[in-house]
DNA sequence: CGTATGAATATCTTCGACAATTGACAACCA
DNA sequence: TGGTTGTCAATTGTCGAAGATATTCATACG
């Protein structure tokens, strides 16, 4: 184990892999003694790993019940899409004209392990690398905060964006779109990418709104 | 232990408790035997409530070092009153005209509680009244992932209000500005109700920023 | 005199076992 | 038959102790 690494992140990487590979779908149960036997890890540190993905939102918790995987309706979804359609724009204002050479030799390295990972029909690893390629368009000095919150709002849908990670035709164009993205970043073009953003979130949510409610049509027929 | 009170809730309670107290400040290490002792219980609910106030912006974590009451610069303040400027004004705008009866008089009750509190001295009674007075006026269907973010904004800063709510004469001046507020959200005054919680805020930070320009210079000389 | 070394201590981290609670199911009664 | 009650298995919640790690302080060395 790595310094740094405990028994805890073990956990929480391990629950966050399940989620984003579908092993733990939104609203399912979690059950601490499945997740230790997975892991080879005792309960205390699942239990409080359980507790980190609950306060992210991708987790709920009923005292003596258990843990369940969120599960979102379609109008969460839009409340947290417009939601980040307020914050991020304030983000990337103050940090895109800040970003030097090496912060987008960063985000383009992102965006290539990003493409890369599409090919591959690598989902985990995509969204890893998607979040690096848009997170890093944000980080600046004077905002954790703010990025604390969005952080929380991608957390929050991290489920559902593995979901539609799974269709190879949305994996080429988030790729293509990360090209746009990143050139208008070098260009310093800000209103411009702010502009591609929100078209980029709107995709998603709508493909979104379709997965939901092809979702709902099968728990309200199928069973 | 009635039901849904679980050890952990009690931990959490204890802390916060002790947050707002005065007992553990900004910057200070929390022991989890210490903790433990305090509250009776055995690490392990602790070590659990420790990561809750983590993730909601209260202690700072680091492995195998243990907590720390997160200690926020000037600069964090301002950022995070930026973000409540930013957020809150969604929140009213959205929940003010869906209020009814029952929900404005829950909200001034809130407030005479505020009241009844501040002339008490009853700090931390005060400050939970505080909460449920502006987000009473915040809380509507829909929102909820909104309000989770504002909430933790909120929790970042709630030593630092405890540290200026010690001040009766703040106290009194917040207790004021509650009825001007109260009467601007039953004559449905959205836009003034907005203008006079961006004051509110404002004054609190201008009192915060004082408040730790005096920490800062104790810290610096003192000691 | 300042710095590196190394025990000793304090603290965090994890474990395994036990107690408490829940939900499901079957037995029972009207 | 319909509903209630009691029992049981599964799961969560808590504890106390042992193992791992970081910090401190005294000591020796350059």
């Amino acid at each position: 184990m790595g310094p740094g690494e405990t028994a805890l992140s073990q956990a929480v990487a391990w629950l966050r892999s399940a989620i984003v590979a579908g092993d733990l779908r939104p609203g399912q149960r979690v059950i601490q003694d499945r997740v230790a036997e997975g892991t080879g890890l005792s309960v205390a540190p699942v239990r409080e790993a359980l507790r980190v993905l609950e306060q992210e939102g991708q987790l709920q918790y009923i005292p003596r019940r258990g843990y369940f995987v969120t599960k979102l309706e379609i109008a969460d979804l839009e409340e947290i899409y417009a939601l980040r359609a307020t914050l991020e724009p304030i983000a990337i204002r103050a940090a895109l004209p800040q970003l030097d050479e090496d912060d987008l030799a960063r985000i383009r390295a992102a965006a290539d392990e990003c493409a890369e990972a599409a090919m591959d029909g690598a989902v985990s690893q995509e969204l890893a690398a998607n979040r690096s390629f848009h997170f890093g368009m944000m980080e600046a000095p004077g905002q954790s905060h703010l990025l604390r919150l969005i952080a929380m709002l991608w957390d929050s849908t991290e489920a559902y964006r593995a979901l539609y990670y799974n269709f190879p035709d949305e994996r080429q164009a988030a790729v293509l779109a990360h090209e746009a993205m990143l050139d208008a970043a070098e260009r310093g073009a800000v209103e411009e990418l702010i502009e591609m953003q929100a078209a980029h979130r709107e995709r998603a949510l709508l493909l979104l709104r379709g997965l939901l409610a092809a979702g709902d049509r099968m728990n309200g027929d199928g069973k």
